[in-house]
Order: C-alpha cells, then structure tokens, then sequence
DNA sequence: CTAACATTCTAGTAAGTTTTAGAATGTTAT
DNA sequence: ATAACATTCTAAAACTTACTAGAATGTTAG
C-alpha cells in the first residue's frame, strides 16, 4: 500500500506514458534533422542514390562522419542502403522525404529572418527566376525559347532531371560554351536554392555575354509541386 | 605566406562557409522539433492561444520547463508570446506551422514502424473513422444524420472548431449525456491522432449505448487538407 | 589472396541538452 | 502594497551529440 503502490498496474501504461511515447517517435524524426550536415546529406540524396564515398566528398566531410550521420537517418527510416558490389549506395526510404525536405526548408524560410537574410545575399549576385513560374517554363523550354541547363555533375542528371534540361556540367561549362545559343535565354538550375552551382554557372554565361537567369528549383522542389521529372 | 595566408580574404565567405550556414539554419528548426516535450507544446498550440500555465497543466511538465522550452520554440521563430494582463499567451507564429506539425507527424507514421504500431493500438480500443472521408462527414454532419462532438476543454473549441461541431468536454461528457440523440452516429474528435480525449468519449458513448465513432483529425489536421475552420 | 569500400568499436574531447531546484527579478491587477 | 503570473539566473546532475582518430572487422571484386 505505501511503496508498492504506485500505481497498482505494472503491464498497463497510464495515458501519459503512451503520449510520451508518441511524441517521442516524432521527435526521432526531429533529432534526424536536427543537424546541418544530415540536412546537407538529404539533399544530396535528394539528387539520387549515391554512394558514401560520393556523399563524404560532396558534403566536404570524412568518410567515417558521412556514415554514421547516415546511420542516423537510416535509424530514423528517411533513407535506405543497398549494396552493389564495393560501394554501398544511399538513397531517400521515400518521396515523401523529398517533399518533407522541400517542407522543411520553406518553413525556415519563412520564419527565420537570418535565413532570409543569406539566401538574398547569394541572389543578388546572380539574378533569380522569380517572376517566371514553372507552368510558363515548361512551355517556354518546350518551344525551344529558353535554354533549360542542369549544371549538376552528369550522374546527378542522369538520375532524374527537370523536362528539356540539357546537361552541362558547371565544371565543363566553359570549354562546352559554345553549345549553347548565343540568341537565347539560358536557365540554369542545380540541387536547389541552397546550392552554388547554378549561381556560378550564371556568372560565367554572363562573362561569356550570354542572357542566364538562375532557377532556385532543383529536382525536388520540381516535384514537390506536382511536376514531373524526366529520367 | 605560410600561417597568414590561409585563405587570404577574411571578410569573404567560401561557399563552404556560406553552404554550412544555410544548412544551420535550417537544422535551428530541426533542433526546435528535435524534443518531445515541444512538440507536444506545439500541438497544444495548434488548438489556439494559451498561457503558461495552461501548457504546463496540459503538457504536464513544470511551468518553469515549460517557460524554457517555450523560449526555444520562440526563437526558432515557431511560436509568438503577447501579453494580456498578469498572463502570457502563446500562439503559433504562422499557420504554416501548425501544417508543418502535421507534416512531420505524418511522416513519422509513415515512416516509423514503432509509431504505426503504437498506434495501431490505441485505434483498437476506440474504433476510429477510417471509412469516410472528410467531405462525405462534412455533408452528413450538415444533414444532421450524425452528430459532430468536439471533447476538447471549452476553451479550445472557443478558439475554433469544425464546422457542426458541439462542444461537450469529456469532462462533463457523461453528466450532459443526455442532449446527445440516441438515434444518431456520434462522431467526436479532439486534438488530433495522438489526442486520447476522443478515445475515451467512444468509450463513455457505448456504455451509454450510443453508437460512436473517433474521428482522428484535430482542427490543425483539417485545416492541413485546406478545409475550413468555424470561430 | 589482395585491394577497395564501408562499417564498427574504442576512446577521447568538446559541446550542448534536458531536467530539477532555489533565488531573484520583472510585470500587471487588485 | 501585495499577490499572481512568468521569466531569468545560477547551479548541478545525467545524458546526448558531434567530431576525430586508430584499429579491427566485414564484404565484395578481381
């Protein structure tokens, strides 16, 4: 009656134990992205599988590092591992990651003023696509108006990229310049509005005396709108 | 030359640099949604504005673990407080909000296997409405051929409710049994999925010999699908 | 067998988080 | 002035995380 008491059941959870437990669930996802470089690593994932090697050299981080925050996410069931031959080859567990990292970023986006703050920083110095919408896009590089690039290294195209995209490559752009019409607009896209690479590839058409607007989407944001991903 | 030069500009960011504090940013709400306690804070906060003490009491936690996480949440930029005589009251900071909570805990559902399960098991007890959907309640509920309860404290259904929805507390459910029809389907719903407050209005319903069902949707659930809310 | 890829274990440092508690502080209503 | 509400500061304990490094382990291709 006095110590043992308790609360008289032992195999019965009170309703606070079974919220505990729910939200805790939840916050496992939360603590999955809680971290800049596991955020960084989803987004790359979010480009296509890719192996550890691939991922520690593109998030500037080491090979022992990138694996275990990807068995952190891997734990927290927002991506897979499969094997193949050598390398083990990462990818997202479910579209849904995709979106919920596109979710994620515009919320940031939104509240956090410091966030804002950076992301104009980076625009300013090449121009955004901000008054084109995808649908005027998708017409504009159907017919042939504008010039869609995907400047991501080519295996990144080949795993998915935005309709009537061309590949080339930011690190090739210069010696590959003279593929592109001197008589059109270009739109470069990369991972996405975090990413340089289109910022960079601006710059260099620019200096090149072509007409080159940045496309913040990658393809992720392309298909967390609905919108369809050619392979 | 050798320790000085390094990188040789100070006040210019490497993309590295720039890279990583886009991603810290973003990983500031991570770390926002990365605790159990808040989220279940933040869902409180989906039903509407409330004070410290009103969180502390619900969330069952210490007004003072709840005053600090509730500073965590406001500089993620997640919450805004104001302040009304010797109260303060929490709200969320934007609407979007309340649809990221919802998109985070359904990612985890579809995600987590642990989640599902806990869940699963709570379904068992209250038979819950997976059959019809929003619309098709929405219709019956205007018909008057079911009858919508919502059991949250007065309070919250105050701050805005489903559309027909009466307000009987679970509290007071069995004293003020008798207004409901016995001829009709009662469908009650509280804060949402991880809520137990609808679990038990079934429960206390069909000893009283009412046919009841749960719905699992909250009004954060029912605003995400982009359906209105009565005030 | 060897080399390449990746993970795991151990171990350590550094830093941050969650929670509780006591005391002090500030704001507002009565 | 006093009471109620809430925050802040301090401190401490228990815990978790991020990162680095060395060594060992496991898997697969050739």
């Amino acid at each position: 009656m006095t110590k043992l008491a308790k609360k008289s059941v032992i195999h019965h959870q009170s309703s606070r134990q079974i919220k505990d437990g729910l939200y805790e669930q939840v916050a496992r996802i939360g603590k999955a992205v809680s971290s800049p470089k596991r955020l960084e690593l989803l987004e790359l994932l979010c480009q296509g599988e890719m192996n550890v090697d691939q991922l520690a050299v593109k998030a500037e981080i080491s090979i022992k590092l990138a694996s275990s925050h990807l068995s952190v996410l891997k734990a927290a069931s927002l991506v897979v591992s499969r094997r193949d031959g050598k390398n083990i080859f990462y990818s997202l567990a479910a579209s849904e990651v995709a979106q919920f990292w596109v979710d994620l970023r515009s919320l940031a986006e939104e509240r956090l003023l410091d966030l804002q703050a950076a992301l104009s920083n980076l625009v300013a110095g090449s121009g955004s696509l901000a008054t084109m919408d995808r649908a005027e896009l998708l017409r504009e590089a159907a017919s042939g108006e504008v010039v869609v690039i995907d400047v991501r290294p080519e295996t990144e195209y080949a795993a998915g990229h935005l309709p009537f995209a061309r590949s080339i490559p930011v690190a090739e752009l210069k010696k590959r310049i003279a593929e592109i019409p001197k008589d059109k607009t270009v739109v470069a896209y990369c991972r996405g509005p975090f990413c340089l690479l289109a910022g960079e590839a601006v710059s260099i058409l620019h200096q090149a005396g072509h007409k080159a607007v940045r496309l913040e989407d990658g393809v992720a944001e392309w298909q967390a709108r609905g919108l369809t991903i050619q392979h």
